[in-house]
DNA sequence: CCGGATCCGTATAGATACTG
DNA sequence: CAGTATCTATACGGATCCGG
């Protein structure tokens, strides 16, 4: 740590909780990370969605884990689903307000790799060699 | 879709990329929300580090995940791996421009989610009765 | 028919022990 | 100290079933 601290004022702050594996930010930040958490919350950020539409809409993602993931990000307070009792089954997700502001951040995210990904191209390429 | 683009402006816009399978955004975006890839990222926002230093400074990780997570962020161009060839070897770690914007935008959604813990907590024992 | 739940086979994450 | 080899656990996808 000798020369790390000189510049990266405000950044070193309050960090250290989500290193430590006790701490409850890991565990959600492993389910907004998640291989499909993180599109269903960027998917959900356009509106409400049914089940199959995420489905849809996310390309490669399989039933159970789309079911598995909603249910993880409805636990924790990020998605909310109603379920109309009608025949077919009518279900509905979308954000909650805290699900809204945590998308924008991983809307960012997103936003900053594909804006970004000619770059990021050309730096693969130059260790591909 | 029927009433999902009637607001959100800019974010359904160029979006549409990383929901297909075969972008390459998809790739990178796993790269760098993955379960290690976030800590390793977060903490090189910090400084330079060596292998062990990592190693400690983020809980849990094994040595074996470690080194593949810190391969393919290097390989992503996110990461500069400098060897020195002394006996012991000594490896630092530090990001690169392109992995430090990326940080930026990592460091922003760990940020949000230790300062919203709180709120995040109180949503779940909501629903865990 | 839609939204899952369940079971099972496989691919990848992960821990541990070992090597240069 | 930094990284690989080997082995085990779990995450994931696919198919199937089910209740409305």
């Amino acid at each position: 740590m000798p020369q790390a601290n000189t510049r990266m004022s405000k950044i070193a702050q309050r960090r250290g909780e989500v290193f430590s594996t006790a701490c409850p930010s890991r565990e959600i930040l492993n389910h907004v990370t998640s291989r499909w958490g993180v599109l269903v919350l960027v998917a959900l950020m356009e509106g409400t969605h049914r089940f199959s539409d995420l489905r849809r809409k996310i390309g490669g993602v399989s039933e159970k884990m789309l079911a598995q993931t909603l249910q993880q990000l409805e636990k924790d307070g990020f998605i909310d689903r109603i379920a109309y009792p009608v025949v077919p089954p009518h279900v509905e997700y979308s954000l909650t307000p805290l699900g809204t502001e945590i998308g924008a951040q991983v809307d960012a995210l997103i936003d900053w790799i594909e804006s970004n990904l000619p770059k990021i191209m050309k730096a693969q390429q130059k260790r591909a060699a």
